[in-house]
Parts: C-alpha cells; sequence; structure tokens
DNA sequence: TAACCGTGGAA
DNA sequence: TTTCCAAGGTT
C-alpha cells in the first residue's frame, strides 16, 4: 500500500467534483477542443460556454470556418473580448486545412506552429483532445503548483520553462491519466484553490500543501501594476468594434466620430485595428469589418 | 522582458 | 466606486 500521489488525490477529487463542461465531453472533436481553448484565453466559462455552442453549430469544422470571412468570425465573437483571437482562429482554421488536410495535428510542434495557439493551447489540445502526455500550464496550474509544492502565495506573471518542468514531475506515466491530472490540476485552481479566497476546508491536497503549512504567507511586495481600462485606446478600440461589428458594410467616418471625443486618441485606435487586420478603410471616409463585403474598387 | 490586446462580473 | 481577475498570445 503506497501513499497516493499528489496528482492521484487531486484527480481522484475531479473525478466526484469536476463541473459538467460541453467541451469535455468524450464525443467532442480536437476542433470543438482548440475552439474552446482559444475562446477561454482570459475569458470565463460562463462567457465561453453560449458562444462555444453557437461557433460551432455555425462552423463544425476548420473547413467551414475558413471558407468563411474574417468579418463574420469577429462578428460571432461577439463581446468576448480580444477580437484578434476570432482572426487568429480563423486563420487556425485556414492553415489546418492548407497543412493538415482539414483535421486539427496531433503534434506539439504542428500544434505550435498554428496561429493563435501559444505554449499552453498546444499542450492542452494535445492532452484534451489526443490524450498525449504534457504538462498543461495555465494560470490555474502555476498558482496551484506554486502553493501545494513551493509553498508561496502566487506565481509569477508568465509561464516560465521551470513551470513546466516542475508541473511535469507531478504527472502519472500513463498518457491518459496524465491528462486526466492536467484537467484535474487546472479545475483545482479554477475552483478550490483560487486566487482569492481559496476554499481549503474542500481541497484534496489540503494536509500536504506546503503553503497551508506556512500559515499560508501573505504576497510579498507590489504585484503587478493593476491596468486602466478607462481612457485607454483599449476601451476606444472597442467602441469603435463595437459598431462596426453591428453595423453590415462600410461606416461613414462620422458615425464613428461619435463614440470617442478626442480626435487624436480615436484616430489612433482606428489606425491601430486597420494595423491589427480587424478593420480595412473603404474610400475615402469610411470603414468596415476586415473583409465585409467586396474588395473596394481599384484607382486606375 | 514587458507592454499591449476586451469585456464583464464579483468583491 | 474601484479594484481585481478570468483555460494567453504576440511583438
Amino acid at each position: 500500500m503506497t501513499e497516493p500521489t499528489f496528482a492521484g488525490l487531486v484527480s481522484r477529487w475531479y473525478e466526484r467534483n469536476a463541473r459538467d463542461l460541453p467541451w469535455r465531453h468524450p464525443d467532442v472533436s480536437p476542433w470543438a477542443i482548440l475552439v474552446s481553448e482559444v475562446m477561454l484565453q482570459q475569458t470565463p466559462v460562463v462567457r465561453v460556454l453560449p458562444a462555444w455552442q453557437a461557433w460551432l453549430a455555425r462552423w463544425p469544422t476548420p473547413a467551414a470556418l475558413a471558407q468563411d470571412t474574417p468579418a463574420e468570425a469577429i462578428r460571432m465573437w461577439g463581446r468576448l473580448g480580444y477580437p484578434r483571437r476570432a482572426l487568429r482562429l480563423r486563420e487556425c482554421a485556414v492553415a489546418v486545412v492548407e497543412r493538415h488536410g482539414g483535421q486539427v495535428p496531433d503534434h506539439l510542434e504542428q500544434l505550435l506552429a498554428l496561429p493563435g495557439v501559444g505554449t499552453y493551447t498546444a499542450r492542452a489540445v494535445a492532452a484534451f483532445a489526443y490524450g498525449q502526455r504534457h504538462p498543461v500550464v495555465d494560470t490555474n496550474v502555476r498558482r496551484v503548483v506554486c502553493r501545494a509544492i513551493a509553498g508561496e502565495p502566487d506565481a509569477g506573471p508568465a509561464t516560465r520553462p521551470a513551470d513546466l518542468v516542475a508541473t511535469e514531475e507531478l504527472l502519472p506515466v500513463e498518457p491518459a491519466s496524465a491528462a486526466l491530472a492536467s484537467a484535474a490540476f487546472m479545475e483545482l485552481g479554477a475552483v478550490v484553490c483560487t486566487a482569492r479566497s481559496p476554499r481549503c476546508g474542500v481541497c484534496p491536497v489540503e494536509a500536504t500543501c506546503a503553503w497551508r503549512a506556512s500559515g499560508q504567507v501573505a504576497p510579498d511586495g507590489p504585484t503587478r501594476r493593476p491596468q486602466r481600462y478607462a481612457g485607454t485606446d483599449r476601451q476606444v478600440r472597442g467602441l469603435l468594434l463595437g459598431v462596426l461589428r453591428e453595423a453590415t458594410g462600410p461606416v461613414p467616418h462620422q458615425r464613428l466620430d461619435q463614440v470617442w471625443s478626442d480626435d487624436v486618441q480615436r484616430a489612433r485606435a482606428l489606425a491601430g485595428l486597420v494595423t491589427d487586420g480587424l478593420v480595412e478603410p473603404v474610400g475615402e471616409n469610411a470603414f468596415r469589418l476586415i473583409g465585409d463585403g467586396p474588395p473596394a474598387p481599384v484607382p486606375t
């Protein structure tokens, strides 16, 4: 009789307490899982649920999305935030069709090469869609491992190679068990070992938690700068894109002028949207979502 | 490395 | 009301 491992304890807890999220169902395609992972980047589960359903109902395969316009992808994205993700997801669908015959690849290197897919998302798809053994490290997992193993209150702002190593050492050898453990770590961080008010009373590894043993030392020093939103270019971009998203086809410059009074900042935000490929000019004084209609006539 | 990139809900 | 933060990626 050996002691249960850390991963074993968390996995056991997960099997009994996991939320019933649709992208975790066994019959879900790798494409559907990839879509969920991209939508979940910096975005709460409750907001992703309806968007994910609608997206896959419209574009059940990468090929379906690849054939539609960027403008429609941006519209379907709705108010999930970070609309560049919609653009990247469509580019990703195009790449999957062109490079992989329409099938989401199952090799880490191939996944990493896809637009909008980084270290976390590539590993998440490899593990959750294909059952491979990879450390899947997001903000939840970093926090769980940091607290339970290292005994520190919080992890750093970005995932580092050391985080992957530390997490990999916790994974069971068997691939399917490792994938399950990865999902379990994430769930624990999302539901129990939360950033603000951890529910240590219901934690399956409270007895061995290094942070708990230390008396739950508070974070030391100032954390990262709280990023303001009101008054930033980000907010102005959001307002501008909101108008363009609701419109069909070109929107007169004059109508965009109404969303923000500061001419300089508004122009900068609009230029940024164009630079990012979300918006394009139509003629001299109108703009539209990228690819929303036939190409503007080229003067000869 | 650090700044930038949306949005909305809870504390 | 303000602050925090939510399955990151890109440059």
